[in-house]
DNA sequence: ACAATCCTTGGCGAATTCGCCAAATTTAGA
DNA sequence: TCTAAATTTGGCGAATTCGCCAAGGATTGT
């Protein structure tokens, strides 16, 4: 039986790879554009209100999301709507939050 | 009813917050980590060993995850032990995992 | 054709991350 | 006590990330 290392190319691709992914919701802003985008889809304009940063800014950060495969784009006019294709990401959220919530208990525990 | 924005630093710092614990698993060496320590417990060494990198590299790995809540250390004799506190994070993998599926689909379906 | 809106891309400086080396600390054993 | 092994921490240069500005498409409406 092969022991598990990351000695070996491929089992450091694969690793990387989902690294890749996990990567692109290690954002706050991102996080907050799936957390939405999780309710309904946002054309980017109407994300960038949401966000108050520059337009650019925000459609670089939905490009990243789009590139991990997490969003989807949907041209419509002059606008481009984005979709949540992704929904496993939302658990993310609330494993963090978990992981916020077990800190603090052990916080208050340690008093 | 408020809109979701984020323009208000509560709003912000709720996000930063989850980033930084995600950030914590967005690199290959770490989830590899993770991933290891869902099965048994170990020591530096042996990590350092399955991972090939520098000792300092991987101790500074595992502190980073302490910090944010993923792992525990326990100390026995002149080694440290590591476990993993927070299962929800092998979720990732799977979410990341299955991204990587649809994608590849896509791809598929696109010739 | 022209102007206006929406979005993307390139590029810049600032900030952060990464991995190794060197040094310090702790603990077990001779 | 002295040595060796295990681990952590500080620090360095290289690489990456981030957000804004400026410029360049694309599309709609006049």
């Amino acid at each position: 039986m092969q022991m598990l290392t990351l000695n070996n190319a491929q089992a450091q691709a694969r690793y990387e790879a989902r690294a890749r992914i996990i990567k692109a919701l290690a954002h706050p802003t991102r996080l907050f554009i799936v957390d939405v985008l999780a309710q309904q889809s946002y054309c980017v304009c109407e994300l960038t209100a949401m966000i108050g940063a520059d337009t650019s800014t925000v459609s670089k950060h939905l490009s990243l999301l789009k590139d991990a495969g997490l969003v989807s784009d949907e041209k419509k006019g002059t606008q481009v709507y984005y979709h949540l294709v992704a929904p496993c990401a939302l658990r993310f959220l609330e494993c963090a939050e978990s992981v916020m919530k077990v800190r603090l208990e052990r916080q208050l525990a340690a008093v």
